[in-house]
RNA sequence: GGAGAGGUGGCAGAGUGGUUUAAUGCAGCCGUCUUGAAAACGGCCGUGGCGAAAGUCACCGGGAGUUCGAAUCUCCCCCUCUCCGCCA
């Protein structure tokens, strides 16, 4: 979230920021519940100051005719705080709740537009591959190689559930085997995290309370699903001052995600693009405040080299102001080609949140200058049906069979994945 | 799931209604002393809100209550540990 100070300070800067958003946010009522909470709150504190000093005296005291009148008399101060500490109280909830809805402010240099038809187009390498036939979407290539079970994954679960068999099983597992070591590599911490979080760790993250609707949770317990490793990662160091020097932390993991999404009926309803459940590997950043902008470009950097080893077309995009994430301040995504389904699949989304949610999990550290709030970035890296998908589509061969890219040759101990005999 | 014991500052550990603005120790920082270091001695040593400042208020796992006054008493919840049961 953002301070109330900063509010206060820059109140036309988050308004504009909003605006750009295209979105809304209760910016003058909080303003105005501000105003009177610090109103509130310095009367409180008046008569409880009042209160304390008069208790000492009273504690002090043996003498009933000295005691009686004042005990007497802070009854009624008592009774008086009772009454303005509850409008405190009512009136920071409402404060409390409302800062929750407001948005992180813009990098001043993203790209103006109202949604995704707005994003730039920063960068396209890599040759597009020039078929000797018409390419197969993943979906009929899946069906010759026996690699993917939509109808059984359909009975078991419901729509836009499907099963992975045999070599496309085993590809997915080398993608994801293949991205975490490229990380870990460099110096990324692995970890196995949680899949299932309080509603505590969602609303630190900035998931909740705007986008429950986009959650599954126990319908008994106080546990959600992830829907990104990123809600993990920012809880980690949740109510904690990390002590100096431990900056930068660099993490990875590979996790499920799990998404409750309005499935409009005629979008992407073939294949294994978007479903409720799928996998991913995630980085993420815990950095000093003045080094994230550099962190922002390895992340994109480290990003866009996978494709690039993987030896698939990609593209880089900056995200406009009005398809940036409630969290971010700025974002870019890279999007992989697949020449199948003949569109660009987005496969990592790489967002600085500046401060904003270290500020919601209450997270800080020692530094010069103080205790202070770290800047948080994640990136993908990446997700994984859809680079599935990428290397199917991009890798295949006029009988169907799929080529295995050369650096996944040693996770995948074949060469070919070979259409099933029938 | 059952029974029991606990949750106090970076760590250890006092404190069961009022001179506690949480004792004391360790660790840490500054200083004195010293050629230097150690030791000793002195000082500092949690987080946040409000306020121009002086200052003040809050925080002893979380919440509610009793009281003039709660770390301390009552209730609910969470978590940790030990034993038992179950289980991968």
């Amino acid at each position: 979230m953002l301070s109330i100070q900063y509010i206060r300070e820059n109140t036309e800067r988050v308004k504009r920021d909003v605006a750009l958003r295209n979105t809304t946010a209760p910016i003058d009522r909080i303003l105005r519940l501000d105003e009177e909470r610090r109103e509130l709150l310095q009367q409180v504190e008046q008569l409880r100051n009042k209160r304390n000093a008069a208790s000492k005296v009273i504690g002090q005291s043996k003498d009933p005719a000295e005691r009686e009148p004042r005990i007497l008399e802070m009854r009624l101060v008592g009774d008086e705080i009772d009454r303005l500490d509850g409008r405190l109280k009512t009136v920071e909830t409402e404060l409390n709740g409302k800062l929750l809805e407001v948005p992180n402010i813009l990098d001043p240099n993203a790209p103006k537009g109202p949604d995704e038809h707005s994003n730039v187009v920063v960068d396209v390498v890599g040759e597009k591959r020039h078929f000797g036939f018409h390419p197969r979407p993943h979906w009929e290539l899946a069906e010759i190689l026996d690699g993917i079970d939509f109808e059984r994954g359909v009975k078991m679960a419901g729509s836009r559930f499907y099963v992975l068999k045999g070599g496309i099983a085993r590809l997915q597992r080398a993608l994801i085997q293949f991205y975490l070591n490229e990380h870990t590599r460099d110096g990324f911490t692995e970890c196995y995290l949680p899949d299932m979080l309080s509603e505590a760790s969602l609303v630190a993250a900035g998931q909740l309370p705007k986008f429950r609707d986009n959650l599954y949770r126990d319908a008994e317990q106080d546990y959600y699903f992830i829907p990104t490793a990123e809600v993990a990662f920012v809880n980690l160091y949740r109510d904690e001052i990390l002590p100096a020097g431990m900056l930068p932390q660099r993490f990875v993991a590979h996790t499920p995600c799990f998404r409750r999404e309005k499935m409009s009926a005629g979008r992407d309803v073939r294949g294994i693009k978007r479903g409720h459940q799928f996998e991913k590997v995630e980085m993420f950043v815990y950095c000093e405040p003045e080094q994230s902008q550099a962190e922002l470009d390895t992340l994109v950097r480290r990003a866009r080299s996978l494709p690039e080893k993987l030896g698939i077309p990609y593209r880089v995009l900056e995200l406009c102001t009005g398809d940036i994430g409630f969290n971010a301040t700025k974002t870019y995504d890279i999007e992989m080609w697949a020449p199948g389904q003949d569109e660009w699949l987005e496969v990592s989304s790489a967002s600085n949140c500046l401060d904003f949610q270290a500020r919601r999990a209450n997270i800080r550290f020692r530094g010069e200058g103080g205790t202070r709030y770290p800047h948080l970035l994640n990136a993908s890296g990446l997700a994984l049906p859809r680079s599935v998908i990428a290397v199917m589509e991009n890798y295949q061969r006029e009988d169907g069979s799929v080529e295995v890219p050369e650096v996944l040759r040693p996770y995948m101990g074949m060469d070919v994945i070979e259409p099933a005999r029938r």
